[in-house]
This record gives C-alpha cells, structure tokens and sequence, in this order.
DNA sequence: TCCTTCTATGCAACTCGTTGCATAGACAAG
DNA sequence: CTTGTCTATGCAACGAGTTGCATAGAAGGA
C-alpha cells in the first residue's frame, strides 16, 4: 500500500503526470522503490476520485496533453496519518540467493556466468547513483546550504550508494565462493 | 515466480511438510525470501498436481497426520532450468525511505523513534543470524570440512549478516541526520 | 518512405501475495 | 476448567503487481 505514499511524496516534490512519474519511479525514486505505468496511471485514478490529488488539463505542442496533479489537502492528511503509523521492516526476497543455494543440487560453476552478470548490474548502478549524488549534493554546482528535504533525499541516497557496495562485496563474495567449488569440482 | 524454485530447493535440502516448510520461511530461507502456508500450501498443490513433487502420508501421534513432500524427477528438471535462465537483479522496495523523504513534508523528529524502532529490529536480526552462524558454520560443533551445499548456505547467510551490518550503519546515519534537522528545527 | 522512438494515457486478463476465517486434537499454564 | 499455544491443513475474498495490447501524433534516422 505504500505506492500510495510513494506517489504523494513525489507529487509533493514535484507535481507532474503520470508518465512523469512513471520516469521518476525509473529514476530517483527507483532508489527505494518501483512501478510501472500501469501501476501508477490505476493509483492516480483511485487518488483523484478519492480527492487525495488534484488534475490540471495542460495542452502541450508537439505532444499529447497531459494531466498534471498535485497533492489536495486530504492527500496530505492521508500521507501526514501513515507517516505516523508503525511500519514492519520489509521482507527480503533474493532470487539470485534461492539460486546460490539451489546450485548445491545443480552445476556450481554454471552461476558464475550469471553472478557476474549481476555484479556488472549492480557496478553500473552505484556509478550512476555516485553520479547523481555529485550532481546534487556533493558537487560543486550543488546548494552549500541544503534544505531539510535535500538533506533527507541525500541520506536515502547514501543508504542506495552502501547497499549497492555491500552487495558488490557480497558478489565477489560468492564467486570466490563458487570459483573454489569449480576447481575442487 | 522464484516462490516455487525456493520451495524446491528447500525440499532437496530435507522433504517436509507444508507446515515445516512454513517454519523453515520462517528461519533459515527468510535469510532471503518469505512467504506464508497459505501460499506454500497452494504451491504444494500446484507442483503436485504438475508432478514436480511427490507426496507421502505420514500418520503421527498425540498431532494431525502430515503429507511429506519430496522432490520429484519433473521437479529437478524444472529447477535445473530455471537455474540456467538469467534473472533480473532484484527491483528495491523499502517503505522506510519513502518515510523518509516524506518526512520533508512533515515533521522529522517524529520519525526517530520509528528508524529506532527498525534499528532494533535489524540488530536483533543480526545477532540471529551470527548466532545460526556460529552454530552451523564457524563453531565447535561445525563440520571442519563442509561440503558444496554448506559452503553456499554459509556464503549466502554471510549475505544475509552484510546486509544487516549494512542497514545499521545506514540507520545510524539516517538518525544522525534526523536529530540535526530536529535541533536545527 | 518506412520504421522506430518518444510522449501520453489507458483497458483487460492474469498471477502473486495478504488477511480473515475455520477445523481439530494435544498439551501446558493459570 | 478455561484459555492459550502448537501442530497441521485448507477455503474465500481481496488487493497488489505484471504482461500484453491499443491508440495517436510528432520527430528522426535508414
């Protein structure tokens, strides 16, 4: 359900259309979370109808119109009331883990091919966040007094940028780990 | 999809009941996935009825019978393919940072006790963890010379405990940062 | 000229995941 | 003696997320 919220705050950080959004969700939202258009064009249906956000029709040239919303009152309150409600910390679910340990039952060496794959994911993924955090907030064009909200976006970020170095590590990791178990084979 | 393959690895680890597998998501596979009898019941049904499993009736005493389930033929197969597929790396999903951000748009402070909350929660995790570690894998009672399937169940549970050390230390930053925004008020 | 990409929105069908509820005997604690 | 917990399985309903498809004008490249 936290989509909903997920919306809301960006809308607060900037209003725009769906397909905006859907861009963003790509982006720096996609730090912390992730949605297709589909998703986000359905909870943007239910939000307007619930009065949670407003719609402006704005005509563009040389492209379709588009709906841009933003956050109403009761879309604020509604965000305002969760954050205040107790969240369980998440859940994992690791593919590649169920992977790792389904390869005792299968050819080890086989994964390596796909971990790498992984590590060069997650590799491109921390460059572009490092990039990100240099253009915004550690950068020479980035605001020496940051407000609240740039201080708030750059600690998600830094959380981004640690759990794509852990996880790196952790690749390297395995593969020494399955490296070992090809060549005892 | 992987709630099924998780299932079969956790089956050619040890066959067991619906129930057993339950407990074991909530243990040592909730290192890296979760999921809940209802689920794994319909999943068991599922991969019955589509012969990748085999089932036994095991008559108890003094509680209910049980269906051990076993993996099948089919059910290997099915594994084995799937582990020479690729996979995408895993899309994040964490309420906390949309907390986090939307805390901009509230108040901060009232956000710490909630990331402490969350602090607890990931250090208990932690200690569980090092705990199983110590008991299954670098302790007195661990086999001195662990074979392919102990290695990658230790090589994935070190994962599990990089992402816990990981998120403190996050945690640590995301709080510093919260209290500085709170006395600057 | 045709093909692809980008902007922009949306429907329909499906699978996956969650929540509430139900059954039922055994055992332990208050 | 009642209440709660543990083992063990399951239905029903709902909500969340994915995939495929559709429309449609403008711009750019082969």
């Amino acid at each position: 359900m936290a989509l909903d919220h997920a919306i809301l705050v960006s809308l607060l950080e900037q209003p725009g259309s769906g397909y905006e959004l859907a861009r963003r969700f790509d982006r720096s939202i996609g730090y912390f979370w992730t949605a297709t258009h589909q998703q986000i064009y359905r909870v943007l249906k239910r939000m307007e109808s619930d009065g949670w956000i407003d719609v402006r029709e704005v005509p563009q040239q040389a492209r379709p119109d588009k709906k841009e919303y933003s956050v109403a009152d009761l879309g604020r309150a509604a965000l305002s009331q969760w954050l205040h409600e107790p969240i369980e910390p998440e859940s994992v679910r690791h593919d590649l883990a169920v992977k790792i340990r389904g390869a005792a039952f299968d050819d080890p060496a086989a994964l390596i091919r796909e971990v790498e794959r992984h590590h060069q994911a997650h590799s491109d993924r921390l460059a572009h966040y490092l990039a990100g955090e240099l253009r915004d907030f550690t950068g020479p064009e980035a605001p020496s007094a940051p407000d609240a909200g740039q201080e708030l976006q750059h600690v998600v970020l830094r959380g981004g940028i640690a759990y794509e170095r852990m996880t790196l590590d952790w690749l390297d990791d395995v593969l020494a780990t399955l490296r070992r178990l090809a060549s005892d084979h």
